[in-house]
DNA sequence: GCGATCAGAT
DNA sequence: CACATCTGATCGC
């Protein structure tokens, strides 16, 4: 939950996501998105009674947060001091004191933040710098760099500070599922259920929130189900949502909600009070959406766990895992960090102490200090003139295989282009090979920050996350990219309710995992009814985002489908985090790839053998380093295909 | 009576 | 358990 103060450093006249206490006198305001904890002090007489004296002061937002804001009647005051700006347009505002006259102008910009309908990041340029406020963000890795807007021609802009989300900013919080894996999870099980019968329904219990929505559309589209939600009238003007919704009862998906709805549901009620149709008793299961998190080295994700005889927990996430805000601000390179958030058991200093490392005022402070490996990252030669797209890396890459004093990959060093001198580090004693290549396994106490624990996180809840692998009597549900099959069993009644569901006794769980994954196999010791589903391709239109854009501006096309489905698989491959050194060094690029995928490739992952800044480093694995030293004392080329 | 704040539940 | 919100208790104006 957000604990920014509204204002910042370098733009004192604006106030953002906060309305109280000092920001009564702002200048101007800015919401990035409807969520109750970033609106604090928004409907308070005070603010009320500024407006009601000004014709200036006015409050930005996307034109998503603007008509949510607006459908509910305690904003309506606001009504004639909101201007909407779309999303990814820069915008000149006069910031005027009213009482002295006094004059500034800034320009802003609304970046898609992927958090929930209609939530953006700011960039504010002005005489101050470049500031980036995050408000709350969920962007996959590679993200940032495809933002056009974040740069200048090759370049990222200079950014100043960067106000971030820091929901997730611990290690333990290292991975989190994407978006299409969820959305793949909860969909094979609700379609399961929900083709058993037309008593066969599901409550997807969220919380009172925006931010479902695209999972609404998706279950919707896919299977033909409109979603039961108490109330939709702030949808009245985006039909892509408005369509996917329905205050019908009489429907297999509800996500309607009641003060008690976990009394329903144990009454066999939904919220909405359904219990049965036409006489028949309804069947229903729970999903209650919930934030799952997978430490480095965890292979295996889980979407989908089983923790009743009828309830599930379903993997879902507004903001973005630790690693994704690493990408994220490494990206940035901003000179400085600020969080807005203090994760859950975390400290402002803890969370300094792990982004620091990525901002260009820490990296000046440090000394240089031995990195190994450092010089051998880059090497493919790519001609990028020819392909038109935007890429937003320096074109530093050598044509061979060669040690360079270059210290980092060129995404860093592109980032860090405000400050020349950052670039040049200087030259780390060069390693010995003998030293190295003596060693079976590197120090895995490593100090380094991206060195995490090998369980999903001390005290967190691993036993959820079972390892669907060593658990013979489990029940798997299996929804992977080469070979997609979903079982579901309808529960028999054998005492299971006594049972300790944290147990991985008949669990079932959705697994998505490495692309070649073993194939599916499923017991039941319960003699449960098998029910398998069809294969089905896995429809890749659902981070799809586009109901979250403004109404009448949907910029999604098909192009964009084909970026994300092409994105997809290199960021698996990329966070899978297991790959071999052997299948990231590349002789040759296969020619045949498009221009564009290698550029996601490029911008998706920040790291196929990434040996980053120290003294942040990420610690290559041990084994990758084996084998690459192992070729390098062998004499054999190392060519790898780097961004 | 209203709003701000906190603890607790969902 | 973790994402945000609502409720009820308490306090001050």
């Amino acid at each position: 939950m957000s604990r920014f103060g509204g204002r910042l450093r370098e733009y004192p006249a604006l106030s953002i996501d906060r309305f109280d206490r000092d920001n009564l006198r702002a200048r101007a305001y800015f919401l990035s998105h409807c969520h109750k904890d970033h609106m604090k002090g928004l409907r308070a007489s005070a603010l009320k009674r500024r407006l009601e004296g000004s014709l200036k002061v006015k409050l930005y937002c996307s034109p998503v947060t603007k008509e949510l804001l607006l459908t509910n009647w305690k904003y309506k005051f606001w009504e004639n001091h909101i201007v909407a700006l779309e999303v990814e347009t820069p915008t000149q505002i006069s910031l005027v004191d009213e009482t002295s006259g006094e004059k500034e102008d800034i320009e802003v910009t609304l970046l898609p933040a992927g958090h929930c309908p209609g939530s953006v990041m700011f960039l504010f340029q002005g005489e101050n710098g470049t500031v980036l406020y995050t408000g709350d963000f969920r962007l996959a890795k590679g993200e940032a760099a495809r933002m056009e807007l974040l740069h200048s021609g090759t370049r990222v802009k200079d950014i100043q500070s960067v106000y971030l989300d820091t929901t997730f900013c611990d290690p333990k919080f290292y991975h989190i599922p994407s978006r299409e894996e969820c959305l793949n999870g909860i969909l094979e099980l609700v379609r399961s259920w929900t083709s058993l019968s037309r008593y066969h329904v599901v409550w997807l219990n969220c919380k009172a929130a925006y931010g479902y929505e695209y999972l609404f559309i998706n279950l919707s589209e896919e299977l033909g189900i409109k979603v039961h939600v108490n109330k939709l009238d702030m949808f009245r003007n985006m039909p892509e949502i408005l369509c996917h919704v329905t205050t019908d009862r009489h429907t297999q998906i509800h996500a309607c909600r009641h003060p008690r709805d976990d009394d329903c549901f144990r009454g066999n009620r939904l919220p909405c009070g359904m219990t049965c149709q036409n006489g028949t008793p309804l069947r229903i299961i729970s999903i209650k959406p919930s934030t799952m998190w997978f430490g480095e080295r965890i292979k295996k994700t889980n979407v989908i766990v089983r923790t009743g005889e009828s309830t599930y927990r379903a993997c879902f996430s507004f903001h973005s895992s630790f690693s994704e805000i690493k990408d994220f601000l490494r990206h940035i390179c901003p000179v400085n960090v600020y969080p807005n958030v203090l994760p859950v058991g975390g400290t402002e200093d803890k969370v300094m102490e792990l982004l620091q490392p990525l901002c260009r005022s820490y990296r000046r402070n440090q000394e240089p200090r031995y990195k190994p490996l450092g010089t051998l990252k880059r090497v493919h030669k790519r001609d990028l003139s020819d392909t038109g797209k935007k890429f937003y890396k320096e074109d530093t890459e050598k044509n061979t295989a060669q040690v360079l004093p270059q210290e980092s990959d060129a995404t860093s060093t592109a980032n860090c282009n405000g400050v020349p001198g950052d670039q040049q580090e200087p030259k780390a004693d060069v390693p010995r090979w003998d030293t190295f290549f003596k060693c079976d396994r590197l120090d895995e106490s490593s100090e380094n920050e991206d060195n995490f624990p090998s369980s999903a996180g001390a005290g967190g809840s691993q036993s959820l996350f079972s390892d669907s692998d060593g658990v013979s009597d489990s029940t798997h549900i299996s929804s992977q990219n080469s070979s997609q099959s979903t079982h579901i069993s309808e529960q028999g009644s054998q005492g299971w309710g006594s049972q300790g569901w944290d147990s991985q006794m008949d669990t079932v769980l959705i697994t998505s995992q490495e692309r070649n994954a073993a194939e599916f196999s499923c017991f039941s010791r319960t003699g449960s009814r098998m029910i398998p589903v069809p294969h089905e391709a896995a429809k890749e239109s659902q981070a799809d985002n586009s109901s979250w854009k403004a109404p009448g501006q949907n910029r999604s096309g098909a192009s964009d489908v084909i970026c994300d489905l092409k994105s997809k698989d290199l960021e698996k491959e990329a966070e899978a985090g297991t790959a071999h050194v052997q299948e990231v060094l590349v002789e040759t690029p296969d020619a045949s790839r498009a221009p564009d995928l290698e550029l996601k490739r490029d911008s998706q992952s920040s790291s196929d053998f990434e040996i980053p800044l120290t003294p942040d480093a990420e610690l290559p694995q041990p084994d990758k380093l084996y084998c690459l030293y192992k070729k390098l004392a062998a004499g054999e080329s190392i060519c790898l295909l780097l961004p």
